[in-house]
DNA sequence: GTTCCGCATGAATCGATAG
DNA sequence: ACTATCGATTCATGCGGAA
């Protein structure tokens, strides 16, 4: 099977009006937090956080199949010692653009960052928001059960690893079906808490998210076949996982540094599966 | 040390009103969700939570001192297959009386009820939101530290390693005082994510919460002596840690039956205090 | 080829210092 | 007074080199 890895440069606010109506599957996507990323991205300020996002939002409704999913990874700033309540509103105000909240899922990150201070601790969760255009949507539930019991537990750790092999082994050797078939005896389905350890050092480019997220929610609301978008592409995590899960996808970059780097990693893929 | 614990049978809008201003050093509760004990708080709908609830934390706002906390434990209904959107709203209008939304603590539940739905999987985590009056309040960090690793697994097996090893030197050299050394060394501070299993009922009423998540927040935010409320006391989980603690505690229930089996289960231990 | 130790490094936050 | 920059704090993880 081919897939296309479709990467675009340029600002998500006009390239997202290029796409036709209902076209995708699943968002997932990271935005530039506020005041964070500086360099890179503009910055934004959190009093102007949502209304700057709205628009984005308003696109991405629009992209989206009936049957899609929007998974959207956000976590509000401490902003002198409170936190920040852009997100809040942000919900509030995408529902009266139509979408449906569906979901909450916390991305709990076992090593997040160091520090101290006089009057919190570190934080170690995001969240991770799923917005819906309609009340039935596309669900693969089977795909992401796993493992149970305290054998289980006691290799929580090796969970996301596990599944990577999985997924390799699968591609590779053609048995996939009976691996999961045989797997899914002592399967569980997870809840809406998800464990994993954020990426420190794995390339010479940090992502702002493990590659087992997006993982995650491609097995849980995408098929083979189906197309991924993600407007803010950043690093290409998404895209990425997108293409070694068979799953089309859509990125979009606004730093030509990061939309040239993506498109020199994709060009080798693209070569070993000519030849 | 003789610590008071206070119980009031009431409607907690009218009783809290008898409270002198800033007497309280933390308000660790949960209130009734909507639709919850419906015969006790006239199971509030949704939309009329957040003007339900207003009222209720204008008054905790005045009973707690300059240098108190509040802890709200809650987690939004799911409506029609979307999230209820009443805590956001919440968080904004308590805001606007004059708290300060200093940080949200998860709870993650790791024995959450089995089930499954076709469009979301089960709910294991619940909210823990911290208000306070100004930038300064109490917090006694070193008294949640936790063992190196994880809150409590995964890393035991790390952590035994090293024991063996530590003990083995200890035995060798004779140096007992590098036990204490270690043991502030391998205590590191928590996160903001909380790994609690709910507990299994080991009276004839249900707690909402596990005794452990309050005991936590009384040793973050309280001293021996000070005095913890709890304006929805339910079945007295809050007021009995609070006195195992040594902490002074107001409990308020609108629900005689409820009122009475805490008053039942006080009594055997003054007598015991007065023997 | 395993296992183990050492080291760099994060979507952070606060408080102090500087313009 | 108000904003901008910088140093200090701190721990899970994965990598490289060593035993």
């Amino acid at each position: 099977m081919k897939v296309k890895t479709d990467i675009r440069l340029g600002d998500c606010r006009e390239v997202l009006k290029t796409l036709p109506d209902n076209v995708v599957d699943l968002i997932f996507t990271s935005p530039p937090y506020t005041d964070q990323r500086k360099n890179t991205y503009g910055g934004i300020h959190p009093d102007k956080y949502v209304e700057w996002f709205l628009p984005v939002s308003t696109e991405l409704l629009r992209v989206l199949k009936p049957t899609g999913t929007f998974v959207l990874n956000i976590k509000e700033k401490v902003v002198e010692g409170e936190r920040s309540t852009y997100v809040l509103e942000l919900i509030l105000e995408m529902k009266k653009q139509g979408w449906l909240w569906t979901e909450e899922f916390i991305w709990y990150k076992k090593n997040c960052y160091p520090g101290k201070w006089p009057n919190r601790f570190r934080d170690s969760w995001e969240r991770l928001l799923q917005f819906n255009k309609g009340k039935k949507f596309n669900m693969y539930q089977e795909e992401v059960m796993v493992p149970m019991g305290d054998w289980a537990k006691s290799r929580l750790k090796k969970l996301s690893d596990t599944d990577k092999k999985r997924d390799e082994s699968k591609v590779g050797s053609g048995f996939g079906k009976n691996i999961s078939n045989w797997l899914n005896r002592d399967r569980v389905y997870p809840t809406n808490v998800l464990c994993l350890a954020t990426e420190c050092n794995n390339k010479n480019h940090s992502a702002a998210f493990p590659e087992g997220l997006p993982e995650w929610f491609l097995k849980l609301f995408t098929q083979s076949g189906d197309t991924v978008l993600d407007p803010f592409m950043g690093s290409g995590t998404t895209n990425f996982v997108a293409q070694r899960m068979n799953r089309n996808s859509i990125g979009i970059e606004i730093l030509p540094e990061y939309y040239n780097m993506v498109k020199a990693e994709l060009e080798p893929v693209k070569l070993v599966l000519f030849e």
